[in-house]
DNA sequence: TAGGTACGGGTCCCGCA
DNA sequence: GCGGGACCCGTAC
């Protein structure tokens, strides 16, 4: 599933086959899980046999779903890897480009012959904060893989732009790079795999164009990377600075239209319409800026270099609502990070999510849920500042409970954790002293997952807990940040919300 | 079983007053 | 008590 790109908070069966199926195992996700496996095996072996049919029937029918045999057979067609061969990026680079450098008369250059070196991803717009009404957000389709077919970027194509003695057979890349306008073997490879994608598309077998579409963005991605041996600073950069280039254009591009573009990452750009535009309203404007922007490049790159152009902007969303935030303690726009409202052809609303703690699994259901609550009411124009002193006052109560956990991994093994000792390695340390007085065998030595509840004596594991919620910090830790982020622009404050609460703690 | 960089925020820890 | 850097985690693209 993760190979394919599917995403869900958690991908174990239990809450796969919830999300994608509707339906679960015999025996969920519960903690006690094992005692009721034990149960069955003792006392109820039939009821253990359904369990186990159970799973296998669900993995059975997620592959169906997710049509996940397809993706596999076609991604091993795609690569020239075995079908259960994970990765393989580089893996599949070379099987495409190998035979073709050969038949130029190149042999390929060992690992390490270049020395490796930091080199510049993508470009990340300073973003302006703060609430809009309608936000039209365009991107480049595949933008890495269509530099690479317009600028012809291409280690045999570097190799032999470098050394052209004629001008006109060169194509000028970024920092002074070179590359031959005719001799090079990615931009074909790029070019079938786009077409064979189209075709894909066509015939409605999505496998494969996702494959080809994963395939194509491993690409720019394999030559940044110092293991592989076409692995080049100056080629990846010469396509991760055209990006840059590209969104800073479309950005004055934008703005000689007399749009205010607030935000862009990578390959998109986030457009303020300037007033509250319907769905209709807000298609029609991008469409044409779409048009206006691909036109312009076709012409901007015939003119410039005489060259083919495959940048295609599109539209992707139209926010009728949306939050970019401040990074927290300053006026400075964030990055990574906003929320938005859009409705779908249907009429259904969606609230979007990025980077924001909504977004975040190691922030509490608490802190979650209330984010999504209290922009909701913003974004609908409706009263939120009983839904903050209410929020308040019921997690002080104790209503709330069961959605303080944090939830966090522990990515390395717990006693290497050796200079700084953070919540979640202090509950696990606790957790497995507990574990070793119960006789039970530790569990978290390795790394792994902890879940913990913030009490007055510190983090303590679920499994573990003794003392009391320390709910002061999660009125200071978790409530009070996401409120303040979004109650500043408003002139207001979480403190002065809840100030005649505090006599409660 | 060898794609990458950019970014924000929390906490700990140390130096300093 | 504080400011700032390192560490740590998780995320956007």
């Amino acid at each position: 599933m993760r190979a394919a790109v599917w995403s869900f908070p958690s991908f174990s069966l239990e809450s796969v086959s919830q999300a994608l199926l509707g339906e679960g195992k015999a025996i969920g996700d519960e903690y006690d899980k094992m005692a009721e496996i034990n149960r069955r095996y003792r006392d109820d072996k039939p009821a253990l046999a359904i369990y186990n049919i159970r799973d296998c029937e669900l993995v059975l029918r997620i592959f169906e779903k997710a049509q996940l045999l397809q993706f596999v057979m076609e991604r091993a067609q795609t690569t020239g890897l075995a079908a259960d061969h994970f990765g393989g990026s580089i893996a599949a680079f070379s099987h495409h480009y190998l035979p073709r450098m050969h038949r130029l008369g190149y042999v390929a250059p060992s690992v390490g012959d270049i020395q490796s070196k930091a080199y510049p991803g993508g470009y990340v717009m300073d973003s302006k904060p703060g609430f809009y009404d309608s936000v039209v957000v365009l991107d480049y389709k595949s933008l890495y893989p269509s530099i690479i077919r317009t600028y012809c970027v291409d280690p045999v194509g570097h190799a032999e732009g470098q050394h052209a003695d004629d001008p006109a057979a060169q194509i000028k890349g970024p920092m002074g790079t070179l590359f031959s306008r005719d001799k090079h073997c990615l931009p074909e490879i790029v070019t079938t795999l786009s077409r064979s994608r189209d075709e894909a598309k066509r015939l409605k077998n999505e496998p494969l164009s996702q494959t080809l579409k994963l395939l194509m963005n491993s690409f720019a991605g394999v030559l940044g990377a110092s293991e592989c041996r076409f692995f080049n600073p100056e080629l990846v950069s010469a396509v991760t600075l055209r990006g840059h280039e590209i969104v800073k254009r479309t950005q004055v591009f934008v703005e000689d239209r007399g749009y205010e573009a607030i935000y862009g990452d990578t390959d998109s750009i986030f457009i303020w319409l300037g007033r509250t535009h319907t769905n209709a309203e807000a298609h029609a404007v991008a469409a044409e800026l779409v048009r206006d922007i691909n036109a312009w490049w076709t012409k901007t790159l015939q003119d410039e270099q005489g060259l083919e152009n495959f940048l295609e902007i599109e539209f992707d969303t139209h926010y009728a609502k949306f939050f970019m935030p401040t990074i927290r303690g300053s006026e400075v726009g964030s990055k990574k990070r906003y929320a938005g409202l859009s409705t779908d052809a249907a009429g259904k609303q969606e609230m979007v999510f990025r980077g924001l703690e909504m977004a975040r699994s190691d922030w509490t259901l608490l802190a979650r849920q209330f984010q999504e609550g209290l922009l909701s009411r913003i974004f609908h124009d409706q009263p939120y500042r009983e839904f903050v002193t209410d929020y308040a006052r019921s997690t002080l109560a104790g209503a709330k409970d069961d959605l303080l956990i944090y939830r966090k991994r522990l990515r390395h093994r717990l006693g290497d954790y050796l200079v700084n000792v953070p919540p979640q390695v202090r509950a696990a340390r606790n957790a497995d002293d507990y574990n070793v007085r119960m006789g039970r065998p530790m569990q978290y030595q390795n790394g792994g997952w902890i879940q913990y509840v913030m009490t007055t004596n510190g983090p303590e594991p679920l499994e573990a807990r003794q003392s009391r919620v320390d709910y002061a910090h999660y009125l200071s830790k978790q409530l009070k940040p996401i409120a303040d982020a979004l109650l500043q622009p408003l002139g207001e404050s979480f403190a002065a919300l809840t100030s005649s609460q505090h006599d409660l703690f």
